[in-house]
DNA sequence: CCATCTTTGTGCACGCGTTCACAAACGCAT
DNA sequence: ATGCGTTTGTGAACGCGTGCACAAAGATGG
């Protein structure tokens, strides 16, 4: 997880002790978290005052069971019976994810993506304050976006320590995202969200998480490619397919693994996904 | 994952059969071939014939014994002692991902992430083509973005049909996902990669995959706070803590009970009440 | 107060993913 | 040929996450 997933580098040595700790909520629930906060959200604001775990997993998209055990890490929060209340659970796992307190971010790059992201109203109702936006460009420094003045990145270091930003958003070209980072880091930035398609090196301590809008797209291009494959295979239904080919043949040309690769993919694609039934 | 990782739900009840069955390579692996492929594509610039799985693994950010089991469902593609052919393994990642075919692909909704994702080079160089631009608003059609012209939503299924498109990029507000979701499943459309927050209902068959950038920021303010207690908890080292606390004790720790919930949850709910009209 | 119904919270089992550790395979020098 | 150093490929163990299924707990009605 993905999920995901999505940090870039999470070994995370202290994870086992961490869980172990009285506190400690899994990784995977935290991921989880902001989708349920989304769904009780849009309940508050239709005033819903509770809601089951089943309707509320349904909003969010997940199983029910997985949703109650999520919960079950945060404490009780549930009445058997009724269901959750939804204000009291907006308010828990708003704290739990340190929204209740301001977050100032500092976003380097813009481009058409910190541009974006500087418009986007998902960070500012979440607590996220912009804090400044930062661009290595002298054409661009002053420059007002999403009604901020682009400031030059020489003013890094200084607006990171009078404002205590601690997350720091990149958006730059690949090539300059490790030096930024870096710099980030050095000023006191301990978290980081990395959209430049870069492996970023940072010390101990510093989470960094990765968005990569290319590998997603790859992603689904693999499936893509499977369920078409599926169908053609269907339908011819070929050859008992390549010997199981010990590591004798070498690769050579560019065509002979090939047709073994192709051939025993098997068809479950087809049947594939059974949930994922109403949401809203 | 992530995601991390980042699927819409991807619990896969087939994925068992598939693995047992000759080919199929698991969901995580098929997220880390992008990564490895950056990598390679990296090295293959700079003319490096061969590389062992320690070094490669180093580049894309990954453990080596994980890269290599990763390379074992693909195949015997490395030589014990050397390591792998840079240019053969590029070749055999694509042809794995489905690269080595043209994608074509819509991205519904030009507000200022449409922009940025059409102008994303990131898609172009891995065989992704933007067959359209589509947009609800008449005001856009006919803008020219990244060289290409803003067309009408209403030309929607028009397109998907002659251009065979089978990828669809939302990013829309919100409240016009579903109705977009529907219209591109229902024109041929199989695999969709939604930007907007919310959760999207697709008849089987269909991939979704979820992308939400608030929700990156969300994990990293929940790290973050724990990073901040930690320090504070280390630094007082308080009181044995709570009692294991039967479900008696709400957690007042700013208040009390509900009333405390109701009243900060407002402020929160407040603040977050506009919520993302932005992304569209 | 008791019975019944609803829904939570969780013990448990299972499967996927990760990591370790090592034998097999290969290149190369002698 | 033979031996040595290197690196792959993978068997096996382990831990995390998921989902089932049920007992406990509260609500509700009589």
């Amino acid at each position: 997880m993905a999920t995901g997933r999505s940090t870039q580098s999470n070994p995370n040595p202290a994870a086992g002790a961490r869980r172990s700790r009285g506190r400690g909520i899994p990784d995977a629930t935290v991921a989880r978290l902001p989708l349920y906060l989304r769904a009780l959200t849009a309940l508050s604001e239709r005033s819903v005052p509770t809601v089951s775990s089943e309707e509320l997993a349904a909003a969010a998209g997940v199983n029910s069971a997985k949703l109650r055990k999520d919960f079950s890490y945060l404490g009780s929060y549930g009445t058997r019976g009724v269901g959750y209340d939804v204000e009291y659970l907006v308010y828990q796992i708003s704290r739990e994810l340190g929204l209740t307190q301001d977050w100032p971010v500092v976003i380097v790059g813009i481009g058409n993506l910190g541009h974006a992201l500087a418009n986007y109203g998902g960070f500012a109702s979440r607590g996220f304050r912009v804090a400044a936006l930062l661009d290595a460009d002298s054409g661009l420094t002053g420059q007002l976006v999403a009604g901020l003045p682009v400031r030059h990145t020489d003013e890094m270091e200084e607006i990171i320590r009078t404002d205590r930003v601690s997350i720091g958003v990149i958006t730059t070209p690949p090539g300059a995202a490790q030096q930024v980072c870096d710099r980030l880091v050095a000023a006191g930035v301990t978290s980081i969200l990395n959209f430049a398609p870069t492996v970023l090196s940072v010390p101990d301590g510093v989470d960094v998480r990765k968005v990569d809008l290319s590998i997603e797209l790859q992603i689904l291009a693999f499936h893509e490619q499977r369920k078409a494959g599926d169908e053609l295979r269907d339908a011819e239904e070929e050859a008992p397919a390549a010997p199981p080919a010990a590591v004798v043949s070498r690769p050579e040309g560019v065509a002979d693994g090939v047709e073994a690769a192709a051939s025993s993919a098997g068809r479950v694609g087809v049947a594939r996904q059974k949930f994922e039934e109403a949401a809203g």
